[in-house]
DNA sequence: GATAACACTTGCTATTTGCAAGTTATCTTC
DNA sequence: GAAGATAACTTGCAAATAGCAAGTGTTATC
């Protein structure tokens, strides 16, 4: 996927210009919701992403600085990913997709996990930057 | 772009099932933030969009309940179309989407109005359902 | 050294996007 | 009413991307 220039400067756009598509919020949502690392890890969760199509978004995604790629120093052949502070800022924002998809569509979202987020958003949003490390 | 059978549950890949492309939420953008309101004003809003995926991204839209088309009773071409409540419910993730290119990328987003959201998100998105009269 | 695992890469097909001309219905002007 | 313009798409083709599955190179294990 060659990324034209940009278009406008509208946040919107911008932000589409770097994850505007089916499956590079699904890898930050992996590493933001759930304690999957590796390339191995994001294949195995079950939305049939493409191994090019992975390789391509986890590349871009570290260009656009919102994730880091480390080699697992226990075994050189594993690259870990993470997100980085700009990667944990965006939050808030999976937050209210997850409210609005549980709202208005059949999703399996755990409905006390949901109402955890929709009680305080802040709240819900200090823990994951806790459990992140930040 | 034929949407293949439903992934996961997951809230976030049920929404990236519906807008994860490119063009679907540059199209609500509008809707909630400008007043476009017609095919060819969201072709003229300088994105870029091809006539042909402008055509089916306000059909997919319309199809999951997000907007809603009517003729203008005042010029039987012209379809106007709108953010129904559904449509609406996804200000909250927009405005967290520009909060976080605000602050992470360049663009042209008025200082003030990105105080405005950072300051009283609530506050704000009800300024915006005022403004689309719900 | 043989085998396996990990992270991609590659070659090909299928699908979508992008471009620009085309079509149809409605409106405006004369 | 006819001619011209406009609005919303549609269409045909080229270009780009997604998808599939086998392949490759490095590292690890036995």
């Amino acid at each position: 996927m060659t990324r034209k220039e940009a278009r406008s400067r509208c946040p919107i756009a911008t932000s589409l210009d770097i994850f505007g598509d089916r499956w590079s919020l699904l890898v930050v949502r992996d590493l933001m919701f759930t304690d999957r690392r590796t390339y191995g890890e994001f294949l195995a969760a079950g939305e049939g992403m493409a191994t090019n199509v992975l390789a391509q978004r986890l590349e871009h995604l570290d260009c656009a600085g919102i994730i880091a790629r480390t080699i697992d120093p226990t075994d050189g052949r594993r690259a870990m990913y993470r997100l980085t502070p700009k990667g944990m800022d965006l939050a808030p924002m999976l937050l209210e997709m997850v409210v609005w998809a549980a709202a208005h569509e059949e999703t399996d979202a755990p409905p006390k996990l949901v109402a955890a987020m929709k009680r305080d958003r802040k709240r819900f949003i200090a823990g994951l930057r806790k459990v992140h490390g930040e």
